[in-house]
DNA sequence: AAAGCCGCCAACCGCCTAAGG
DNA sequence: ACCTTAGGCGGTTGGCGGCTT
């Protein structure tokens, strides 16, 4: 890999040195940064550059593709959506969860969240959290980073979540796996209801803390640290991809912050406030 | 059918850090 | 040691499309 990058460099240097009299003799017109979308030029520009040369050297990258974009603008456009194995579409069921999981232990992180959902970006993780998570807290009227919204996420959102991922009929090791560890002596399938009722009371979570452990090792158990495979771009407002995760009947990707579990949640919430 | 609203997401911006001269 | 530049990251915004009235 690192060899791979050091030609790649040499290759775009190279290349460099070939259109510099061109760039150097460019109009002022030609130096404007383009902004705004990606045309599909643009990007068979920016593709085709950067199979031949390697990725990298972002400003050379966008000189020497003939591109009146930024480094920056390009790098962004490539990690967020040329790059092969780049998913998008619906966050599943289970990818929430380790959203939730790796959010509540690093916080706003997002690229050291999205490293451990292949394919993911860290901006698709932050615009779900912001778009989705931050919206329910404000639905909730908490404050996202209070620890009573943790709490709720950690206590209350998280086996709801490990629940309806076992209502897929999917991941049923996983799932048992990490009601093992949430709750080793009540199952979450009962937690959500029970144990989890209140968060007061529920401190030997935090004690033996890890969800995130399962969720992890259940990702890798799952297969999704092999990159996918799966080369193949969804276009935008498509829906589907070819993960590991996604059930045939497109549950997966549907949406857990239903009115249904917002409602339960303010049921906890209100619970705790009387305690 | 049209207008207004809202949510989502792609892309930009600004800041920070590391590397190189 | 200082300055400059590039890359990376998180926050923010603008536009598009779908939904509601």
């Amino acid at each position: 890999m690192e060899m791979e990058y050091t030609s790649s460099v040499h290759m775009i240097m190279r290349s460099l040195s070939d259109c510099g009299s061109s760039v150097a003799n460019g109009s002022e017109e030609d130096m404007e940064i383009r902004k705004g979308p990606w045309t599909e030029e643009e990007d068979s520009a920016l593709l085709n550059h950067i199979t031949t040369y390697g990725e990298g050297h972002w400003n050379s990258v966008a000189r020497s593709a003939g591109l009146k974009r930024s480094g920056k603008s390009c790098r962004l456009r490539w990690l967020n959506y040329l790059r092969p194995n780049v998913r998008r579409g619906n966050i599943t069921l289970e990818e929430q969860l380790l959203i939730l999981d790796l959010h509540s232990r690093w916080g706003n992180r997002w690229s050291k969240i999205a490293e451990q959902l292949p394919g993911r970006t860290d901006n698709e993780i932050k615009n779900y959290w912001r778009t989705r998570v931050v919206k329910q807290a404000k639905q909730l009227k908490c404050d996202v980073n209070s620890k009573q919204f943790r709490d709720a996420l950690r206590y209350v959102w998280m086996p709801r979540l490990m629940e309806q991922i076992q209502a897929q009929g999917r991941s049923t090791m996983c799932v048992s796996q990490a009601r093992e560890i949430v709750n080793p002596v009540t199952s979450v399938s009962t937690a959500s209801s029970k144990s989890c009722s209140s968060f007061s009371g529920c401190e030997q979570f935090q004690a033996s803390s890890s969800v995130s452990d399962s969720c992890v090792s259940y990702y890798s158990l799952m297969g999704s640290g092999s990159g996918a495979g799966s080369s193949e771009r969804v276009e935008k407002g498509a829906t589907s991809s070819s993960t590991p995760f996604e059930p045939e009947n497109g549950f997966g990707g549907a949406d857990f912050w239903t009115d249904e579990n917002i409602w339960f949640l303010q049921q906890q919430l209100a619970d705790d406030d009387h305690l």
